[in-house]
DNA sequence: ATAGGGTTAG
């Protein structure tokens, strides 16, 4: 596989000598110069005006030819001062002089000011230097809408728009471009409306500069089909309009239209530049299309632009998003100081594909060097600690948040509230959620998510009357949030209900809720009521319905049904192990032997092979895995003994195991020796002897708990007076006093 | 005399 991508490497240090040899920004100069002639009257006037702390006569005599044969004009020197090398306090400095020396040559040295504190990032000093000028004309209006607009002070930038509209300044081709950037940039597409009107009432109609800034303004706020129409109206395309329109198609959730506009400025004769390549990357990143962003990747060697950071940021997200973590991850590693978008995408690029470690030891290598994480670098990390189910991760990033500047950033406490109810505690994303001032919608949400996993749907659907007396409206997702607490507790009526009254708020329901309602009907027995539901679905029934249908089935033993449902998924999604071992085990469940093995056979045509199961415990902040009689563990004679003991006192207390249906059903693991050997036995067992009596232990499962199980933990939560919390494949139970919380309803 | 547009993480 690395002989196939012989681009990954890299020279040393390629990247940083071509900075090195980049020439300086002199001026050439015609040869054989003319004699020096300066007035000895300027040398004085210079003398007396400026202060050493400009250097003023290094400068003279750097740019003496300036004013060789020439008398001395104050504005041409004035002017040629401000270059890209100027500080703050020699702004200020010339500024300074310019008042003092009642030189005023009129806006165009203040705006070249201001441009200049702009480039250096002084917004606040070109603003004051704005605000000493009283009379500014377009260049400086120009100038400080463009300085605000290019450091993301957008409503800034929109309203001195506006206050050059009340000093009846007519705007320029110069002055739209940077109001329409702000007004994509927030998006304020009703200022944006207003804007396009004054440049087709000003003329600029076919100023391919102002149009591409409209293009590019209906693209951000979703008006796509707008963006198209400015565009198709574009006479003289350069590749910044192509560019638009593509990230416009690419950003508003259609990559295959944004690849076909590529493929048609392809047969023009306008070359791709490198921002145009991270658009194309995108929209291939999007449709996971490895094959044809490889091509992308050829184009960009032959263009000599693989040294590129953006681009590389961009091939990361394509092989990360395509599963091949490792590749992005050499590309990650070819770059020595990658920017915050890097590691973001990295972190992501490996959360996205389960590598919820990696994606953990990135952040932290990231804190280690003292590099400041955003709100995206923290909720890919929180996503990544939610995958690992860790209460104590996630208690350490949240005294992480809350020491940070994100302690009350909403997107941040949403994702935080996500992370406590997938690592167990509900009660921990509801004090985040108690906290949070403002809640939106998908603060909500995510709590009635929470509520769903741990099968508490009476709270879910108390939060939801609470939301609406809050008068927030309810979207798609608040509805898998509720319909999922529904089906996780038996609310069989309240989420047919619910489910029904999606369209009173203009809501579609898409296969996710549909799929929860057959769920809903399916586990509570009603599975003709669940089959008809899935033949008068609107839309075609997908896998996750047909997946929903054959759960249930294998739970009420309804064979004809079950089987009906598994031909579906099995010509929807060959390839995919889970179906297989569900028929499997609804044919185990009424005896059926012959059909499992037939299945069995199956599943080895296929290549198919069952996933291993595994438990996961926390026992001071390391995780522990077990897999089905482990012995690989240090203390795996104590845990034995511990598991033996416990199976000893179950029995006591009347425990029957009920074996046969159970040893067959592929879903869970195999093991020749007993049941007592499941990975969560002994993850308890290990969690027994190593904690102190009276704490909670909290499992983490990769498959769902098999019925033997279910019913010994239980009991075993009564003998040893511990609550037992595990996380299984698709939500919580919580084992206290001899019951569980799902009330054996999963 | 002065200056402008497009991109990547979620």
């Amino acid at each position: 596989m690395a002989k196939s991508l012989p681009f990954l490497t890299r020279p040393p240090n390629k990247v940083f000598s071509f900075i090195a040899l980049c020439p300086q920004p002199f001026k050439i100069r015609p040869l054989d110069p003319p004699p020096f002639r300066f007035p000895a009257s300027t040398l004085k006037f210079l003398e007396t005006h400026y202060s050493s702390s400009l250097n003023l006569t290094t400068h003279f005599y750097k740019n003496k030819d300036d004013y060789i044969g020439s008398t001395f004009k104050p504005d041409k020197f004035y002017a040629s001062l401000i270059d890209d090398s100027i500080h703050k306090t020699h702004l200020n400095q010339i500024y300074a002089k310019l008042l003092v020396t009642g030189l005023q040559y009129g806006g165009f040295l203040i705006a070249k000011l201001v441009n200049k504190a702009s480039n250096i990032g002084e917004v606040s000093c070109a603003r004051k230097l704005f605000d000493k000028f009283p009379d500014p004309d377009v260049f400086l209006w120009n100038a400080i809408v463009r300085c605000y607009s290019r450091h993301g002070f957008f409503g800034h930038a929109i309203e001195m728009y506006a206050r050059m509209q009340v000093a009846c300044v007519s705007p320029d081709g110069f002055s739209f471009p940077c109001v329409l950037k702000a007004c994509s940039a927030l998006p304020a597409l009703e200022m944006g409306r207003r804007v396009h009107g004054q440049i087709f009432r000003h003329g600029f109609e076919s100023d391919v500069f102002v149009q591409n800034g409209l293009v590019a303004l209906y693209a951000k706020c979703g008006e796509i089909v707008r963006a198209n129409a400015v565009f198709g109206r574009l006479v003289d395309r350069t590749i910044v309009s192509w560019t638009s329109i593509i990230s416009g198609y690419a950003q508003n959730g259609q990559p295959i239209e944004a690849l076909r506009i590529f493929s048609e400025m392809r047969k023009t004769n306008v070359r791709p530049d490198w921002i145009a390549l991270v658009s194309v990357l995108r929209a291939y990143t999007d449709v996971e299309d490895l094959e044809h962003g490889k091509s992308i990747h050829g184009c960009v060697i032959k263009m000599g632009l693989e040294y590129e950071f953006d681009l590389l940021i961009s091939l990361t997200s394509l092989y990360a998003k395509c599963g091949h973590v490792m590749v992005a991850r050499l590309f990650f590693n070819q770059v020595e100081n990658p920017s915050l978008i890097f590691w973001n995408a990295m972190i992501s690029g490996y959360v996205k594909n389960g590598y919820a470690e990696e994606a953990i030891e990135l952040f932290r290598l990231m804190k280690s060097k003292n590099i400041r994480p955003d709100s995206i670098t923290v909720t890919s990390s929180f996503a990544a600690c939610a995958q690992i189910g860790s209460l104590e991760l996630a208690r350490w990033m949240d005294e992480y948040i809350s020491m940070s500047e994100f302690r009350n950033d909403v997107i941040v406490n949403t994702a935080l509230i996500d992370t406590y109810a997938k690592c167990g505690s509900v009660d921990m994303a509801r004090f985040v959620f108690d906290r949070i001032p403002d809640k939106d919608v998908v603060v909500w949400s995510a709590m009635m998510v929470g509520y769903g996993l741990h099968g508490q749907g009476r709270e879910s659907i108390i939060l939801f009357h609470a939301m609406r007396q809050a008068g927030v409206s309810p979207n798609d997702v608040t509805f898998v949030g509720l319909l999922t607490a529904c089906k996780n507790s038996g609310l069989v009526e309240e989420g047919w209900d619910l489910f029904h009254r999606m369209g009173d708020y203009g809501i579609e329901p898409r296969h996710q809720h549909y799929a929860c309602v057959v769920d809903l009907l399916g586990r509570a027995g009603h599975l003709d009521r669940a089959y008809n539901f899935v033949m008068n679905m609107p839309i075609e029934p997908g896998v996750s319905v047909w997946g929903a249908l054959l759960s249930a089935c294998k739970i009420h033993r309804h064979v004809t049904l079950g089987e009906c449902a598994a031909e579906r998924l099995f010509s929807l999604d060959p390839y995919n192990t889970g179906h297989y071992v569900q028929l499997s085990n609804l044919y185990a469940s009424s005896r059926l032997w012959d059909c499992v093995a037939k299945v069995r056979v199956l599943m080895k045509e296929k290549g198919l092979t069952k996933h291993l199961g595994y438990s996961v415990i926390e026992i001071n902040g390391k995780l522990q895995v077990f897999q089905a009689g482990d012995k690989t563990h240090p203390r795996s004679k104590e845990i034995f003994e511990e598991v033996e003991d416990l199976e000893r006192r179950l029995k006591e207390a009347g425990f029957v195991p009920h074996t046969e249906s159970v040893l067959h059903d592929l879903n869970y693991e195999e093991t020749e020796e007993t049941l007592c050997n499941h990975s969560e036995r002994l993850a308890i067992a290990y969690g027994l002897i190593s904690t102190p009596p009276g704490t909670t232990l909290r499992i983490t499962k990769n498959l769902r708990a098999c019925n033997n199980c279910h019913a010994a933990i239980k009991l075993i939560s009564k003998l040893v007076s511990r609550e037992i919390v595990v996380r299984d494949a698709s939500r919580f139970h919580h084992f206290k006093d001899g019951a569980c919380s799902c009330g054996d309803y999963w």
